[in-house]
DNA sequence: TAAATACTTGTACTCAGTTCAGGTTTCGGC
DNA sequence: GCCGAAACCTGAACTGAGTACAAGTATTTA
């Protein structure tokens, strides 16, 4: 990792760090561009070119965690099923951003308008995991791939919804678990 | 409906109908909220009095109509297991906006990043469903009923993505049966 | 060391969204 | 029909997000 590379991502840090600290001081309205640039030691002209907006600040994820998260889904080669195995790469996720992630679930507390960015994180992953699951669907099946693309995502977007983010990570993960097993039994049966 | 409540919805409907010409004619970021406004006659304080935002303008419910399918809500009574009774509300929802839904679809393929508030849409009728749903289920289990409501939505949200605007509504209304489907009868499952 | 390339910065601009004071229209009671 | 209250519309002025760009600085490569 070169010189420049290793300083674009601690710039990146830093941002991230310093909006996230303001925005839990004093609220997210209370908190502009300018004073998380400013605090951050940058101009707003950088901000930008290092986060598309504000609200992409405190929801981005970190781009060497998502990395290595992408390294997880192409090494993925388990002989678990796909819903099982799908599972798992949400439970990856959880591990990955365990740091900011009682942070970021205060602030939509407080904020539920800021809800339609947050799940606009899922973008950043999401094609990575429509890829993965059109690899393991018969033939182009784009409807069903696309379908369970959504449906796991909602599942796994409800399981944070409903976490409280004073428990542990551990309790999320258990919510996880137990969304993504409902919705691949099938939300049309009763509970089981 | 008094005289004051119809010029509402009159001045609501011509707010909406013009945004969406001028964006069909010039694309979204070509027109701005001041030329809705003078178009449709109206100042821009007035036009942010009616709609929160320029995205809204684009998708919000027509008032009236979300009324009407609320009142179908309310009266929905019938002994359909829940699954099926909530896929016919979805698709009581195509029924209410076969006028636009093509220009809107049309608008989010030439413009994906308006996905997200094409998204928030879904939240002027959410409470409704939650509320209903909730009163379906055994006890408040609140995880079970957000996860219904979430992965419902989802699968509906699967099948206006998939549809193409230039066929007809009643394609979209089987692809909403088939995904509202499928996510009943368990995504672990094969397709069946 | 020098040229090419990437990154940062200040400035100036557009436009979304808010606030507010004052004017106009509609409504209910008489 | 008349009048006061309430709802509604408007223009003006403001904040702050996001963009464009030209000039400067640091990094890389040869």
């Amino acid at each position: 990792m070169g010189h420049r590379e290793r300083k674009k991502l601690e710039a990146w840090r830093t941002i991230r760090s310093t909006a996230l600290r303001l925005i839990s001081e004093r609220g997210y309205d209370a908190v502009s561009v300018e004073d998380i640039a400013k605090e951050a030691g940058v101009s707003r002209t950088t901000f930008f070119s290092y986060f598309p907006s504000k609200e992409a600040v405190a929801f981005e994820f970190d781009p060497q965690e998502l990395q290595q998260w992408r390294a997880l889904v192409d090494a993925e080669a388990s002989d678990q099923p796909l819903w099982e195995a799908l599972t798992d790469l949400f439970l990856d996720i959880t591990e990955l951003l365990p740091e900011w992630l009682p942070v970021q679930k205060r602030l939509l507390v407080e904020h539920p308008g800021l809800i339609q960015s947050a799940r606009g994180t899922c973008d950043s992953f999401a094609p990575d995991l429509r890829a993965w699951i059109a690899r393991r669907l018969p033939d182009g099946d784009d409807l069903r791939t696309t379908l369970l693309l959504n449906v796991s995502m909602a599942a796994f977007i409800t399981a944070v919804e409903a976490w409280d983010p004073d428990d542990s990570v551990d309790t999320l993960r258990d919510t996880v678990r137990t969304c993504l097993r409902w919705a691949g039994a099938g939300l049309a049966q009763p509970v089981g």
